[in-house]
DNA sequence: ACCTTACCGGACAATTATATCCTTTTATTC
DNA sequence: GAATAAAAGGATATAATTGTCCGGTAAGGT
């Protein structure tokens, strides 16, 4: 699994809000979750990580809400991950050694930094706004078979 | 975090068995730990596993220990995180969606195609062969720092 | 046969991740 | 300023992962 489960929240929430929060740029909750299978009470914890590690905003109280705190091209995946967990899959020892690095690596190191490298840059060069544009491409992505 | 810690325990514990089994081929257990942070009882566990997974042979009693299955490049590392964890890191919707596939995929979808195929490559073809052989081209890799 | 050895397997404890509930705070509307 | 609306935050529940312990089982040595 690539992303943590919190991560993955993070990244549907902010592509419903990317794609659907249209010219008021400003969703709810509610009004975001609706028609998906994203859990209000889970995705309201994530977004409140988003809000303080910058990448929404919010307004408390009638009329508010969340908004992307950046235009979505601004808003790498990575950040996105960053924000949600923590820290990135790209970051620290494949194989959970503390000590690891280019003058003592790990079994792994070598054979794997091309790998990391990819993923790095994927996760550093695609931003909401691809995701949305992806999104848009196809018909509306259903949440849950059944 | 690419690997669960189960998977990085497996991956240590093989690259331990395959570099320093030597002749004889079998290690025990209390040997193969010595000198590392794997801790003995829950790499016992996760061994259990890698023997029913037919990755691993056993033999119990004095004398007794764990040794290869197949020879060392015969072991991918898909084959073993499957054996330790029961899935893989590509299978499946990149974020947790039930319903994507081809025909219905998930905003990330096309996009991570190229990576979740870099990284599926990556895991079919390198083998403990090639995790001994950078092993064995680096001084002994330290368990941890301090 | 008996003793020692080393993996097996079940039970259990600790930690982390995931999920939900409920009160408080902040803002808007009347 | 009272009522309402919505996010913020604390507390708590549930599940999964990780880690440990101990008796059972099989193998070898004497």
């Amino acid at each position: 699994m690539l992303y943590s489960t919190t991560t993955q929240y993070a990244i549907r929430g902010l592509s419903e809000l990317a794609g659907r929060a249209g010219a008021k740029k400003s969703m709810m909750l509610d009004e975001l979750v609706a028609g998906t299978t994203l859990p209000r009470e889970f995705l309201a914890k994530v977004f409140q990580r988003l809000v303080k590690a910058g990448v929404l905003t919010s307004l408390k109280g009638r009329g508010g809400g969340f908004a992307l705190a950046r235009p979505p091209h601004e808003i790498s995946l990575m950040q996105i991950i960053e924000a949600a967990d923590g820290d990135s899959p790209v970051s620290g020892c494949v194989i959970g050694l503390d000590r690891c690095d280019e003058s003592m690596a790990c079994p792994q190191h070598d054979l794997y930094k091309p790998i990391r490298q990819r993923l790095g840059d994927y996760l550093e060069t695609t931003t909401l706004a691809d995701l949305a544009a992806s999104l848009k491409s196809k018909p509306a992505w259903p949440a849950r078979s059944g």
